[in-house]
Formats: structure tokens, sequence, C-alpha cells
DNA sequence: TCTGCTTTTTAAGGATTTATTAATATTTCC
DNA sequence: GGAAATATTAATAAATCCTTAAAAAGCAGA
């Protein structure tokens, strides 16, 4: 499933958007026509949609009202009107939130967190254009899954609910192994290093794991 | 019937909780106690409880046990304690789902709206040209009717509510076959295969059935 | 800078998990 | 009761992952 689908007919406008959202770790999808939104949406399905109002065809309203028809996915519209109907329009059909154009990316940006906060928070972390879904145990960076073990995923997990915490070796192989592995605690270190060669820019210089001499590891 | 019976022994909280869930448009019973809460689903039946676990007399989980003797109402246990037993215990019981106290009302309202909607939203799920009627307990591939078995309908049933989640190999197994099977885990993967001979265009690289390594498997 | 210690890096063998298949057991339906 | 359909088991094959060990590199304090 999608993160978001952004459907916009401006095509300049669309990419920005979502070099903007994806910056922030959301595995979006663009749309330039309603019909073509609505067809991602079938397909693939998403977490939150973004609906300009003025759409060659099927305008936002029209997309919004479809699927209201069969779920409750937030939706976010976007009108470049400036009269109060649009918005009354919106909501009246179910969306969940309303920007006017032109807006500010980060008002948008900030509505978005918030609907994924709300709704979606208890199943993911995000941190920076990391992000960690804990329900379907995938790992996103910039947007993009990245294949990781199950214990990769594990040791990132708890990494991460512990960011900014340096976390000693010890405890972090008995979270992780359990409290009566037989295995050396040496394999941690490997672990790490497959994480970091899968998460960092330059695993030689990790800028998300980081060592703590003598300690462990922290997140940052 | 009700939509959803709340066992709640803190009146304050109940009353906020049904306040929450009236004003999705549930209609809301609340009980102060296990025994009072039984005899109001015996008398009205309902859609979902949500349970705490916390009771004087009869807790949640004695609750919960009774229930499932019966049918498989979906339940929601709520338990105030920090550690993973109860959990377990929940889960093990039958529960569909656990929170934990102090809990995030947004949270506890999407799970009990993913419930509603998986659950009584309509007799059919469709994913892709993948239709299932469960209803009739057909399955259609583009239209064309697949024959399985109960076994392999009730697991891809489970399969597609949950879809996205990976679902460990012991939670399938349990929900399917019940906590109490006497049969071997790996009479699963047996099943899956099936399944996939039949919904899978190669069954030998599944698209919708995945299998997540350590864990269980992923419908998508 | 040198020394001792810690961490990183590799790659290969071993271990574990999953897939496959066929044979056997069980259930269902006539 | 018997045949057909379904479920389960068991054994083997295949895929994937984990661990180990050893050498290289890096860090910290003298």
């Amino acid at each position: 499933m999608a993160d978001i689908i952004v459907v916009e007919d401006n095509k300049e406008l669309g990419e920005l958007l979502s070099d903007f959202l994806q910056a922030e770790g959301y595995d979006v999808y663009l749309a330039g026509s309603g019909e073509e939104g609505l067809k991602l949406y079938e397909e693939k399905g998403a977490k939150l949609l973004i609906l300009d109002v003025m759409l060659p065809g099927m305008d936002g309203f029209g997309v919004c009202s479809r699927i209201r028809q069969h779920d409750n996915t937030p939706i976010i519209i976007v009108s470049a009107k400036g009269g109060k109907e649009d918005k009354l329009n919106g909501l009246f059909l179910g969306a969940d939130d309303y920007i006017e154009k032109p807006y500010d990316i980060d008002i948008l940006l900030a509505k978005v967190r918030g609907i994924f906060q709300r709704r979606y928070s208890a199943d993911e972390i995000t941190e920076g254009s990391l992000r960690l879904d804990k329900v379907g145990r995938h790992i996103y960076r910039d947007g993009r899954e990245v294949s990781v073990t199950a214990r990769e995923f594990d040791l990132l997990l708890y990494l991460m609910e512990n960011k900014g915490k340096a976390i000693p070796k010890e405890e972090l192989f008995c979270k992780i192994w359990g409290f009566d592995s037989e295995s050396e605690i040496q394999t941690l270190t490997v672990h790490i290093r497959w994480l970091r060669e899968k998460l960092e820019q330059n695993p030689k210089k990790p800028e998300r794991i980081l060592t703590v001499w003598g300690i462990g590891y922290r997140f940052e």
C-alpha cells in the first residue's frame, strides 16, 4: 500500500510536493487526473489522499465522494479558489482537512504529519527520512522500501524506540536475542554492520546508527 | 443489537469513551462489571466488546473466554498493567486486539473503525482481481470462481482482512485452527502452498501471499 | 606516536526456516 | 459402507539467514 496519493494536474507542482513528502519518508504516488487517482487508489491503496479540486474531468470533490462510498481513508482537499464554498463542500463530502492554494508547504506537511500521527502513529515510527512500519514490518528510506531480515528489523526498531539513548551492547543483545541466547555478542556488531549498509549514506561514517565507544550504540 | 458494549468499572472513563464512540456514530452500551457486561451481551447482543481487564468480580479475561465459548464476536482487551503477559493472555483467549492503558483515544478509535470495517462493512472483500464473497464463501479470480476448501477459505479471509499486516505463523494458526488445535503448525505452510497454487500467477513467486521470513505471511 | 584495546569488515560454513511433494489419515457425502 | 474430497504428516529440497573467526582498522590514553 502506498502512503500518499497526490492528485494534481499541474505536473510541476505535483512533483515538487511529492519530493517534499518523500523527503519526509513517505511513499508517494502522483496522479494527473481524478480518474487516474482513483485507479491508483484501487490498485495500490493509500493511507492519505491529497486532492486538488480543479482537475480535468472528474474533480477533487468527485474523487472524494467516490472514495467515501467505500471507506474513510483520510483526504486533504486543495483548492485554488478563494471562496468558502469549496471548504464547506469539501468538508461536507467527508474530507478530513482543507487547504487553500497558494499554500505554505510547511503547513501542508504539518497537516500530513498530524494525520499520520493521529491515525497511524501506533503502527509507525519515523525519524527523518526513515520510516518503520511495525505492523507490516516494512522499512522505508526516502520513501523506498529497504528489505531487512527479521533480526535487523527488531534491532532497528529497538534502536529507534530508544532514540538518542546510548544502549549498552549487552542490553541490545539481551533484548533482541533473548536473555538466554547461546550466541556470541559479537554477532550483534555484524548485524549493525548490515543495517548500516542498508540505511546509511556512507556506512563508514554512520549518521543514524552511531557507535558509543566502550558502551554500545545510539540511534540519532 | 447494540454496536458496542464497553465494560469498564471506572465510570468516568467509561462514559468518556462512550461519548467518543457515540460521536463516531456507534450505538454504545456501558457496563460497570463483567457480570453486567455479560448480561447486557446476552440480552441485546453486540458487534464489538471493549473489555477492561481489571474489574471487580469477573475480570475481562473471564468475560472474554465466556463469550468465546459461544461465538466469535470481536473483542478488544484494555489492560492497565504494563507486562506482556496480559497481551498474550488476551490473544490466547481469542481477543481480536489489545490496547494498554493509558491509551490514546485516537488509537482506540482507529482500532474500532478497523474492526467494523473488516468485519461488518460488506459481504465482500476485493483486492485487485481477487474477490471474496464471505456469505456464499466463494472466491473469484479475474471474475472466475476458484474452488477452495473450507480451510483455504478461512485462511485467505483472515489474510485479506489483515491486508498489509505481517501475521506470525502462530497467530494465523491459532485463528484458523483454534488455539487448542492438536495439529502441527507445519500444516499451515502446506495450505498456504495450495492457496498460492490457486491464486498466484506463478506460485513460485507469489505476489499476493508473501512470506515474511522469520515471522509468517502477509497479504498484499 | 605508540600500545592495548575496541570496533569494523569479510566471507564461508552451519543452522534455521520455508517450500515441495507424496503418502497417509480423516472427513464428508452419497 | 464406500468413494471422493480434504486435511495432515513426514521427509527431502531449497532458500535464506545467522554466526563465527580472523584480520584490518580505529580510538584513547600514556
